[in-house]
DNA sequence: TAGATTGTTAATCGATTAACAATC
DNA sequence: TAGATTGTTAATCGATTAACAATC
C-alpha cells in the first residue's frame, strides 16, 4: 500500500536538487533543512515532510550531506538513468527546448526533432536533426525515445499526439494550448505560459481595483 | 472582506475562456456547465464553483451565453485592456515568446526585447526591436510597459530582475531556473519546464518499479 | 407545468503547518 | 552532556466534490 505522494512534492524535489547542486558549487558539503528551505523560500517543515515520503536521508543534529542527498533525489526522480526525448515542432520554441542545456546533466537527452515543414527537414539545429513526420515511428524505435515534447500549433497537436501514442510514447510534455484527448495510460503535462501571463494581468488588475 | 480566491481558479478561468472561444467558433451560442467541463475534462461542480467566486453568469435551466461569459471572464482577468510587455533575453526562447500569436487577442502586447549581445541589438525579430540593457528604463517608461518576461540565463537573472524592479516593473514571468529574490510587492510567476519534464521521468520510473 | 441547470452550502479530501519526541 | 536538527504525528487550513434548493 503506497502513501499517495502529492505532485507538488515531486516538483519541489527538482528544486531541492537544483539548490543542492548550487550548495556543492559553493563548497558546502552539509546543509540543514532550514538552510535549504530558506534558500528556496519555503518552510523547513515542508522540506522535511517532502523528503519523509521517500526515506530518512539526514542525520539528526547534523543535517543532510549534499552529495548524498543529490544522489537520492536523482534516484527518486529517475535522473540516474538516460531518458531519450524527441521534440515535435521545430519552430522557435522547439529549437529553444532542443538547445536547452539544463536537460543534459539530468539524464535527459534530446535525440531528434520533427516538423512538417520540408524546408526544415534534414537540417540540424544545435546538433539535433529535424525529420519529417513520416519518420516518427522509425526514429522513436531506433533511438529508444520514451518522452515527447509537443510544440506544434494547436491545430496540429491532436493528430500529433495520436500518432505519438501509436508509436508507443506514454509521456508527453505539451506546449500547445489545447487539452489533448489521450488514453488514461499516458502521462501528460501541459505547459501553458499564456495562462501564467494572464495570472499576472489578473493580479495587476486586482491591485488597481483595491486602490479605488 | 474578500473571499480568498485560489490561484488554480484563476488559471482555470483562462482555460474556460479558451474553450468558450472554441465553442463560439463552432457556432455554439450557449453552453451548460456540464458541456464546458466535459470538454476540459474537469467536473461541472468545479466549473460552477469557480465562476461563483465572481458572480452569477448563467441562467438556471439554460446554461451560459458564450459571448457574455467570454466578456465577463475577460473582465475578471483584466484582458479587456491592453498590457504592454517586454522580453528580456533574446535567445530562442525569448524570440519564441515574442512571436507567440496567442497573446495578441488577449490584450497582451510585446513592445520591446532586450539583450546584452550587441550583435542582436537594434535588429527586429518578428517586428519586435531588440535594445541594449542600458535602454531598459527609457523604453519601459516610454512604452508604458508593466510586465516583464525574463528568458536570460540563470547567471544573469538576478541582476536583470533587480533592474526591472528599479524601473518600476511589478509583474514578472520568469523562465530562468532560479528563485528570484524580490520585494513582496512583485507578482512573480516561475515557468520551469525542466521540472515538468522531470515529473514525467519520475512517473515513468514509478511505472517500471511497479512492474517488478 | 416538467425538465434542466444554476449557484450555494455542506461534506470530504488532501496538503501544509506546527509541534515535539528521538537522537546525532 | 548540551545543542542542534531530523522525522513523524497531530492540527490546521484550503481546495475539491457532492448534494440540493432555487428557478429559468
Amino acid at each position: 500500500m503506497y502513501k499517495k505522494i502529492p505532485e507538488e512534492t515531486i516538483i519541489r524535489l527538482s528544486y531541492y536538487l537544483r539548490a543542492l547542486i548550487y550548495f556543492i558549487e559553493e563548497n558546502k558539503k552539509v546543509v540543514s533543512s532550514r538552510q535549504l528551505a530558506d534558500f528556496l523560500k519555503i518552510s523547513h517543515h515542508q522540506l522535511r515532510k517532502d523528503l519523509s515520503y521517500f526515506g530518512h536521508f539526514g542525520k539528526k543534529g547534523v543535517g543532510y550531506s549534499c552529495p548524498e542527498l543529490i544522489d537520492r533525489i536523482k534516484e527518486i526522480l529517475g535522473l540516474n538513468q538516460q531518458w531519450n526525448v524527441c521534440v515535435v515542432g521545430s519552430g522557435n520554441l522547439g529549437r529553444a527546448l532542443s538547445s536547452y542545456k539544463g536537460f543534459r546533466d539530468q539524464g535527459i537527452c534530446i535525440k531528434a526533432a520533427f516538423d512538417v515543414d520540408k524546408n526544415k527537414q534534414n537540417k540540424s539545429y544545435n546538433g539535433i536533426k529535424v525529420y519529417g513526420l513520416e519518420k516518427l515511428q522509425n526514429i522513436i524505435k531506433k533511438e529508444n525515445i520514451r518522452i515527447a515534447i509537443i510544440t506544434v500549433p494547436k491545430e496540429n497537436a491532436k493528430v500529433i499526439s495520436d500518432n505519438l501514442y501509436k508509436c508507443g510514447i506514454r509521456a508527453i510534455l505539451n506546449f500547445a494550448p489545447i487539452k489533448l484527448d489521450l488514453p488514461q495510460d499516458v502521462i501528460l503535462k501541459d505547459v501553458d505560459f499564456s495562462c501564467q501571463l494572464t495570472y499576472l494581468t489578473y493580479r495587476l488588475k486586482l491591485l488597481e481595483r483595491k486602490n479605488f
